[in-house]
DNA sequence: GCGATATCTCTGACTGAGTCAAGCATTCGG
DNA sequence: CCGAATGCTTGACTCAGTCAGAGATATCGC
């Protein structure tokens, strides 16, 4: 049950936070929440004490008293808004600055002493689960498209769509290892040999992770391009990844002068096949055939690449 | 700067564990420390009030008050503990377990709402990140061997061998592009056919993630076998795993009676070489090479599979 | 067995982080 | 121009959590 594997998760973060201020010293002389917000102050120097406010969740009242002690202690100073007489503008002091530093220090000295207690190769594993666990719950803020790069592959990228297709594939629709061995088969054709001019490989990245993928090469019919491994993670459906990467290749192989631009595919997918309708494929062929453990209608595709340019 | 990632993270959990109090009826007429006191005797019914302090990490006197309120309101009894008549026994009744379960419920409910905002095909992705934060930060307790599994591949599992391969080597070793499409070759032959009953492949497992590969197959040369593409996670090594997969290589091309086991590799990863020392294998031939964008030592080894078996 | 010391618990006294409500100044909507 | 809303401040308060002392009992050294 998820809701109790977050609730441990909260019991088990909550320890950890406490743990890092054992000592009882990391803010002296201020509390966490003055520290909180004079790292707010710190990270955006010119702000509103309204918009404080709203950022860290405070009472207004509380927020007040912690800037007079702010400003007696010499750490920022206050004005009146440009735009709103109301609003009072502030803005940290040197002294305010270094104090932010010192205190910003203080918890790395902290967090660094947790840290210590990971082994370093453990690490990137950690900050990237860390960054999952924000990504995914910070206010649930879709991706967004333009969050979404499209971009050559890098090292173990091929390999990546090798996993992915068959993970998925095998799971939504239950193909056996020969889907696996086709896919390896037609990545490792291309990365052996291909011609960067004529065929490419592209992923499509989300927050730095590969979430789609689509390759296109040489097909065997002259001037003809083959469009292949079409692929978008579950996650990252519905950000409309699926139509920039047929996109891409088509823009690709209109632009280095294929005529034709044709791909297999299989009716059982269907969202698939939708894409490829609105990219103005028609379909040229359909034949039932049993592969991958599964009684399946391949389906031929074509888009003629010259004629009228939409 | 992994330091600045993990306080990053903590400022944004913060906000996450106020966000779910925001109604501050969480926990009425409670406080948040009194329910975990509550949720703590709720999932060990017999518990000593020392446990408790060290366990929650809490004042002496503070738990007092706190056990005080929760025997007025009839949720526990306290009698004194048989070994030590220092010590207070602390016993939940009918009504504290009932009142725990409230708590827990609405809880619940909290957390729930705060999940609903995530999408259900994210939440997989969401609880594995947390169980990865914390089994690396809770007293970063090493692995042990018995965690680690051999097994045969999966779905996806040799994608996994051809990305994990070219992402470590360029990583570690600078290799390019060429390495990645070498094992992608290696893999795709075997995906294709091979031999279930002459050639296999082995995947290490730890805590339900690949972390180490190999595979076997036959050679060209009569009676021989060729072992490739092994492989450990840096996060894992040190718990002997490529020993284990060598181990199940050797026995395995023993028992269907291969003569020879045969291997390549290059001289630059020298922690492979002491594992196929260790194995027995000796080695044949030494050659410089120029492959993956670099200038290496090729290495032909040998492992005599008949003779003395130790 | 005895004294010195430590541990467990409880209570009194206190601190101070955070909340609530009222009031003043200003902007906004009509 | 008026009522409502927003931004800030201050006074008054609550109550979570800390600290110190005291009583009871265990443990250790002798």
């Amino acid at each position: 049950m998820t809701v109790q594997d977050v609730r441990a998760f909260n019991r088990f973060y909550t320890n950890v936070i406490g743990a890092l201020d054992y000592s009882r010293q990391l803010y002296a002389p201020y509390t966490l929440t003055e520290s909180r917000v004079l790292y707010e102050l710190a990270h955006s120097p010119r702000t509103d004490a309204a918009d404080l406010r709203t950022e860290l969740s405070l009472d207004a009242g509380y927020l007040s008293r912690i800037l007079n002690k702010f400003e007696q202690d010499g750490l920022i100073e206050r004005t009146t808004s440009h735009r709103d007489p109301r609003r009072r503008r502030v803005t940290l002091t040197a002294r305010g600055r270094e104090t932010a530093a010192l205190l910003a220090e203080r918890a790395d000295e902290s967090v660094g002493a947790l840290l210590a207690t990971v082994p370093s190769a453990d690490r990137p594993r950690l900050t990237e689960a860390m960054r999952t666990v924000r990504t995914l719950l910070s206010d649930g803020r879709p991706p967004r498209r333009e969050d979404v790069l499209l971009r050559e592959p890098g090292p173990g990228d091929l390999g990546w769509i090798v996993a992915r297709n068959a993970a998925l594939y095998a799971a939504e629709y239950g193909f056996n290892a020969d889907y696996e061995a086709l896919v390896a088969r037609i990545v490792a054709d291309f990365a052996e040999d291909h011609d960067p001019h004529l065929e490419r490989v592209w992923i499509a990245e989300l927050d730095g992770r590969p979430v789609g993928c689509v390759m296109c090469v040489r097909d065997d019919a002259p001037a003809t391009a083959r469009l292949r491994l079409l692929l978008v993670e579950p996650e990252a459906r519905g950000l409309g990844i699926g139509d920039r990467l047929v996109s891409a290749v088509v823009d690709f192989a209109r632009g280095v002068g294929y005529r034709d631009l044709v791909l297999w595919t299989n009716d059982v997918l269907t969202a698939a096949r939708r894409v490829y309708q609105r990219h103005g494929f028609v379909l040229a062929a359909e034949k039932p055939h049993r592969s991958f453990g599964k009684d399946l209608n391949g389906q031929d595709w074509r888009l003629e690449l010259t004629g009228t340019r939409e």
